[in-house]
DNA sequence: CGCACAGTTGACGCACATCAACCTGGGTGG
DNA sequence: CCACCCAGGTTGATGTGCGTCAACTGTGCG
């Protein structure tokens, strides 16, 4: 069974393509994590850089009284720690949604900013400008949209960047995410997520099955979330 | 009637000097906002970036619903659109909660990135890696903590930002934002901000009177908001 | 077979929103 | 100098979106 619209390595092919002035030729070491295990802990103090090849990891923090929340969710082509190496301390954690493959970078290549290559200084930067700006959505929607909106919201966004890996066709991709992660996403209950996802599901904007979500008609559900793809400067 | 501790010119001679190293010599001319007036617009192209130099600005998003949203709050030595310079267009729009001045910075100097001063590169590196923590740090709030932890926190964190630049001692200093602006920084109605302002008071942290806010006992406030100031990175 | 974990369902509670007054002080015009 | 206005702040009554608790189902796996 195939378990996405085009295979895992040949989106690895694509992205390094895709993204050839890159980041990608910094890649030193490739290694292997588990689903639901931690690629890098709050307070760590990083030597190297993650980029993801495969799979999906999130950031996250947890508080004292016990809660989490996610602050991102990256896709292939992202890094999972470039604002930790870059500052030299993690204040987030970082932990793998779905068995995971990533490219190790030196923490040096990345340190050393301004005297590196202009291509890769140019790609980082607008690395961490994409992630401020998606972090900043998030922020919105915590504040100013219901449990609807916001579901519907992740999806559309998550959907939008997984389209120019090829990861997401026809408005079908992989959700590598469990509800409990969802919640941890859109700073919801378990129990509500569950509901929120019933619910839009019985009105037929999308459809969920063996990890594959379809969004059965796009315009319809971004009108919903109220989605405005220009933050996330996609070409 | 003073309003600040030290007076406004001493912060400013204060702010060139500890970033001495920095974006102030980039000023090229200085320009004043009315309380409440816009200093940038959503979907504007900027051809200028705005270093504050006195009051306090916001950046904000107004969604479809009418909602709007506060994602950081400027203080100054801080650059107002900084993401939207270098991204080229503002995703965001920035507005004055008092009267401010504002240096302007030619975009050219920041857009030219790679190609500058290394230390004007270094330092507006950090402040975008801080803007980004800071927004996370917002996120993680919405989700995980209560409007009492959550304006606990945030008037933690803007004690902590301002004291170095010498604009809080002994936890006094001036609040510039109404409940209307307080709301759209937490996420609450305004009613609930009111609301939230009185029990913390009642119960002795803080102080209010006439725009100086005062927090009575400093690491009490800390430890109800779960304050660990780490990721801000201050001296 | 039994355990663990993701998903699901119902009953109930609460933190917050909403609506609607009303108060207050500073500014403005007659 | 008073009459008025208006923005910011305050208060009470009521509503609701979402959280919490608790139980049950299905499924993959040792």
């Amino acid at each position: 069974m195939r378990d996405s619209p085009i295979s895992k390595t040949e989106t690895r092919t694509w992205l390094s393509h895709v993204d050839a002035e890159s980041i990608f030729s910094a890649v030193v070491r490739e290694k292997t994590f588990q689903a639901r295990s931690d690629v890098l802990r709050q307070k760590d103090v990083p030597d190297v850089a993650h980029l993801l090849l495969e799979g999906n990891t999130f950031r996250y923090k947890i508080l004292g009284n016990g809660r989490r929340q996610i602050t991102a969710v990256l896709v292939p082509g992202d890094v999972c720690d470039l604002e930790a190496v870059m500052r030299g301390q993690a204040d987030y954690s970082v932990g793998a949604a779905t068995t995971c493959v990533l490219g190790e970078i030196p923490a040096a290549r990345i340190t050393n900013f301004t005297k590196i290559d202009p291509l890769l200084a140019k790609n980082i930067l607008s690395k961490l400008l994409r992630d401020e700006a998606i972090c900043r959505e998030w922020l919105v929607g915590m504040g100013c949209r219901s449990a609807l909106q916001r579901l519907a919201h992740f999806l559309c966004e998550f959907r939008t960047r997984l389209e120019p890996l090829g990861m997401a066709q026809n408005g079908e991709f992989q959700l590598g995410f469990t509800q409990v992660d969802m919640a941890a996403i859109l700073g919801l209950s378990i129990v509500h997520v569950n509901r929120t996802m019933q619910e839009i599901r019985r009105s037929g904007l999308i459809a969920f099955s063996a990890g594959t979500l379809t969004i059965l008609d796009i315009p319809a559900l971004e009108a919903v979330a109220g989605f405005d793809p220009a933050y996330l400067r996609m070409p």
